[in-house]
DNA sequence: ACCTGAACACCGTTCAAGT
DNA sequence: ACCTGAACACCGTTCAAGT
């Protein structure tokens, strides 16, 4: 498409343009060449190779991640607050979290959200090497839920499914268990509630001791 | 290696050494062919292609996961113990885990270890779909945090790393934290609290309402 | 400084032909 | 029922040659 003179801002918007329709696979020097109406070779003069392209369009993409703005009254609302919206911007990106996985650059598509979580993990009375804990908990709990959402979401349909197994099993004891395993997971609830729990058993944990107190029943 | 009649097992075992050595990406139907000493086109009667010899692969790694013991007094330590046995089993195959994810296989690689969370949290004295989300909640955040350290060793020195960022920002509001945060991350550490933290904050939710407690200070 | 085509060393897969 | 080589349609990358 693009005419005279190619650049490398032009090899990477159109670089882009691949991966976000079909994903990091896609992306083939060829194609890409063929898409800029170049021969393949030129692509090589402004970009490397390959594996530098996806590198810098992988910072491109961390770069322009929004920032984010804790909610909530309590210290623990607004640190699950900030998690929340991670997971989000990380969710509208889906191929992002695919690359930056490849690349091993997850801590670097988090400093921006790790500023933000200190300062409320402050804010919750934590200094120190108990505060820092407590930020890094949260930041590898959010990209891990969002790399397992992303992977089921590729593969909706699993082989011997859950359903498959409660369907009879346990079904005398706890049937309303067995229901519940049966039914697809609903991954938004389900997030909300574990950094939930995460978030109050982590500061929590501060008040009475390591080991946390009692456990229901 | 092997010579006449050329098995489907054969053809499997050849495939596994390939992959343990050097990751799913080494194992090329031609080096296959190679190490098997036959053409390339024999190992396509037995296993179709590429795509279902792989999948074949993580069906016979995934069967032989070993069971897992729950061990501690409380229901929330057995819980917890579970959790870290499970990542310690999924740790000790690091291409497992990766092949299971390209493929979106969690579930299926989940379901013994499931069984044994559902009698756990029974004994925690929960039922119905509050048990089931609580089993959920902690298979998910295994695998995420399996999938989490996986990636980060793959790529051990990040670009701008937290060192840099925390070696001068916050140091002097918190120095502790900032000490803390340049460091490099204790992973057995930090899954073995957060897992405390996260199972302790499901089973205490049930006790009090949803909304957790009071956080610390 | 930028672009080119030819060539190299790889892939996975198909297919007609052998035994 | 099992194995084969030839061939096809792809890859990423290098390099000498052009302007």
């Amino acid at each position: 498409m693009a005419r005279s003179a190619l650049t490398r801002e032009q090899v990477l918007d159109a670089a882009a343009v691949l991966v976000r329709q079909h994903g990091p696979g896609a992306l083939t020097m060829r194609k890409l060449a063929a898409e800029l109406g170049t021969a393949v070779t030129s692509i090589y003069w402004h970009v490397g190779n390959r594996e530098s392209l996806l590198d810098a369009l992988v910072e491109r993409t961390v770069a322009d991640l929004g920032a984010i703005r804790p909610r909530g009254a309590t210290p623990a609302d607004r640190i699950a607050s900030v998690a929340r919206a991670l997971r989000r911007e990380l969710r509208a990106r889906p191929h992002l979290v695919a690359m930056v996985h490849e690349r091993g650059l997850t801590e670097r598509m988090f400093l921006p959200a790790q500023r933000v979580l200190v300062r409320e993990v402050h804010a919750a009375g934590l200094r120190g090497a108990r505060a820092a804990e407590v930020v890094r908990a949260v930041q590898f709990h959010v990209v891990g839920q969002v790399l397992v959402e992303r992977n089921r979401e590729r593969a909706p349909a699993q082989s011997p499914a859950e359903q498959d197994l409660w369907a009879g099993e346990a079904a005398g004891e706890d049937p309303a268990l067995a229901r519940a395993l049966a039914r697809p997971v609903d991954t938004d609830r389900l997030f909300t509630r574990s950094v939930r729990a995460l978030v109050s058993g982590l500061l929590d944990a501060g008040d009475r001791g390591v080991r946390a107190g009692p456990y229901s029943q």
